[in-house]
RNA sequence: CGGGGCAUGGCGCAGUCUGGUAGCGCAUCUGCUUUGGGAGCAGAGGGUCGCAGGUUCGAAUCCUGCUGCCCCGACCA
């Protein structure tokens, strides 16, 4: 492609609105322009990378044996009601009326479509096990869209929905689908790590992230050492203590702290560490009232976990004020377990403290050289925190550290949960009705292209992992407008490059060197080959790769075979 | 949803407090010069100052309402 006939605009300036470099970069280098919040316009230059994306993902899907399908954005809202997910879904399901004052909804994803398809389309176990996928866009009412394109509200997805006669078939389809997601992302250059995302609880459930590991990620996973265990920082379970509690060495005593409200201010103003003080945090009740959940000072709360505690509101909410105040006789930063007038939970951690530091449900006043058993009744036991670096690994080998991520795919194990609501039944091998068991298989394709780039890039623009690069090469000519030499061995490379079907950016513009440079780093093309008249006179171009810090020269006649070669090793 | 902020040419901003008919940089167009790391000079085009009311002789500026957008939001007990 030359460059003065196509439409690519990069920009010297950052729009205000871009926070992180992804974002910054897809707007500088003209890939994507914001239309209304969370919604934007890829353009032509910007849309060659995200082809490339979906064609890897679509032929690893048909590789897998699945089928590609296109269903519609646009969804009637009876079959919401069917699957129940009408009254579950919440405000970030769009939903409208059409001039009839019939509903519908723009689908934030597709399994009651595809289930309806299924339940028609299908009548026997010999049609299975079968894996429809699409490429699509959805639209999902995000609270806060942010981050351009990697929490937009309407995207780009690859969803994939697979049906089986029961568990084992799915369990089956499910480990394809986990091969070929693992293809896909290493064909795509990235460095990623799929991640257990749920505690595998009951009917043996599966699910597991695909995340693509960068700092700006906003999931936090959790890594061991020791093996390949690795899980959201949500689902890590944090062991107990190797350690028993140690024994009762101190009386409880009264001690006064005027103000003294935060873990931080206790650990400096009685000079005790964070690890022998327990935060006691008051939520609310699944039944009404508030429940105590007791921490170590030194950890936090993991509100998954939490919320998965009978007793304990789904979703959780703190107490109100008043609440505290009622069931403690104490503001916030002096609550504690003892005397406590509503239910106790203590994280593992925490229910092994001896001699510990709380709250003493008295304003400006903590206990220390507190005791369980003694001072206060045992405590209920349960895992409320999240992984801190150093733990333990939960598989029993290693410890674990902490990593951040972008989470660009997730596939589950469904179950009959659609089926069943739907009635999507087919007969089985002795002409019984049998419903059938799910599995779906998502990948933001949209957030593939973020995720690659706040992966890959410097302070001077994108680097491009090459299987997605929008161009393979970019030929900058030096001084076009006046050497002719220059302009006719450019065109000439152009020419030569195209037609052996080599995708190249040919900088046609009549721009300085170093405007043409910065461009070119910008958009992030791997390998570049500058044309000038100083490597002219010696028979020689100069080749150099985005992420090499200098160039090289290389023999003008040789330009094809060499370039070849680049770009088999880079 | 709660809190905060912003809205002026394609992009980044000044002007608003103290009302007098809109300006700077980048980008764009023309000409000349320049050409190995975001060139120089000269000229040009482009804005009903988010929308709707109001106050005033006069509103980007003051008042009211609306809309859009951005940022932050239990982690404290």
């Amino acid at each position: 492609m030359r460059w003065t006939r196509y439409p690519i605009n990069t920009m010297k300036e950052t729009p205000a609105e871009a926070e992180i470099a992804s974002h910054r970069l897809m707007l500088r280098a003209g890939l994507i322009r914001r239309l209304a919040a969370g919604i934007y316009t890829w353009t032509t230059f910007g849309l060659l990378t995200l082809r490339k994306v979906e064609a890897i993902i679509r032929e690893e899907m048909n590789r897998a044996g699945a089928f590609e399908v296109l269903m519609p954005a646009v969804q009637p809202a009876e079959l919401w009601q069917e699957s129940g997910r009408w009254d579950e879904y919440g405000p970030e399901l769009l939903r409208f009326t059409d001039r009839g004052d019939r509903a519908f909804v723009i689908g934030p994803t597709h399994e009651e479509v595809i289930t309806d398809l299924v339940r028609r389309e299908l009548q026997s176990y010999r049609q299975l096990p079968v894996n429809f996928y699409q490429i699509q866009t959805k639209f999902r009412d995000e609270i806060r869209p942010r981050f351009g394109v990697m929490r937009g509200r309407e995207f780009i997805m690859k969803d994939a929905y697979s049906f089986h006669i029961d568990e084992a078939s799915l369990a089956q389809g499910y480990e394809l689908m986990r091969e070929a997601y693992t293809r896909m992302f290493t064909r795509m250059g990235l460095t990623f790590r799929s991640v257990r995302a749920d505690s595998g609880a009951i009917g043996g459930s599966t699910s597991e992230e695909f995340q693509v590991l960068a700092d700006s990620g906003e999931d936090a996973i959790v890594f061991s050492d020791g093996d390949g265990y690795a899980a959201n920082l949500e689902m890590a379970e944090a062991l107990a203590p190797a350690a028993p509690r140690g024994a009762a060495g101190a009386a409880m005593q009264s001690v006064a702290t005027p103000n003294v409200r935060t873990i931080t201010a206790i650990t400096e103003f009685l000079k005790v560490p964070a690890t022998q003080c327990a935060k006691t945090l008051l939520v609310e009740g699944a039944a009404g009232g508030v429940v105590a959940l007791v921490l170590r000072g030194d950890h936090e709360l993991n509100a998954v976990k939490a919320q998965k505690v009978p007793g304990v509101a789904t979703p959780l909410r703190m107490a109100s004020a008043e609440a505290v105040l009622a069931a403690s006789g104490a503001e916030p930063g002096f609550v504690g377990p003892v005397g406590l007038r509503c239910p106790v939970i203590a994280d593992r951690s925490a229910a092994t403290l001896a001699d510990f530091v709380c709250g003493a449900n008295v304003p400006d006043t903590h206990l220390t050289g507190v005791n369980w058993g003694r001072d206060l009744p045992e405590p209920a036991v349960a895992d409320l925190r999240n992984i801190v670096a150093g733990d333990p690994s939960p598989s029993g080998k290693g410890t674990l550290s902490i990593a951040r991520g972008i989470e660009v795919g997730h596939i589950f194990q469904l179950g009959r949960k659609y089926s069943d609501a739907m009635g999507c039944t087919v007969l089985d091998e002795e002409s019984r009705s049998t419903t059938l068991c799910m599995g779906c298989y998502g990948i933001g394709v949209t957030r593939v292209v973020a995720a690659a780039i706040e992966q890959n890039h410097d302070e001077r623009g994108i680097i491009w992992p090459e299987p997605i690069a929008p161009f393979q090469v970019v030929l900058v000519p030096i001084n076009i407008a006046k050497s002719q030499r220059v302009r006719e061995t450019a065109d000439r490379l152009y020419d030569e490059f195209t037609r052996a079907g080599l995708e190249v950016l040919l900088d046609d513009r009549d721009a300085r060197p170093g405007a043409k440079f910065a461009d070119a780093e910008l958009l992030g093309i791997p390998h570049r080959i500058v044309v000038g008249e100083r490597g002219l006179e010696a028979g020689k171009l100069e080749y150099r790769h985005r992420r090499a810090t200098a160039s090289e020269d290389f023999p003008l006649d040789d330009a094809l075979r060499f370039i070849r070669a680049r770009l088999a090793t880079g």
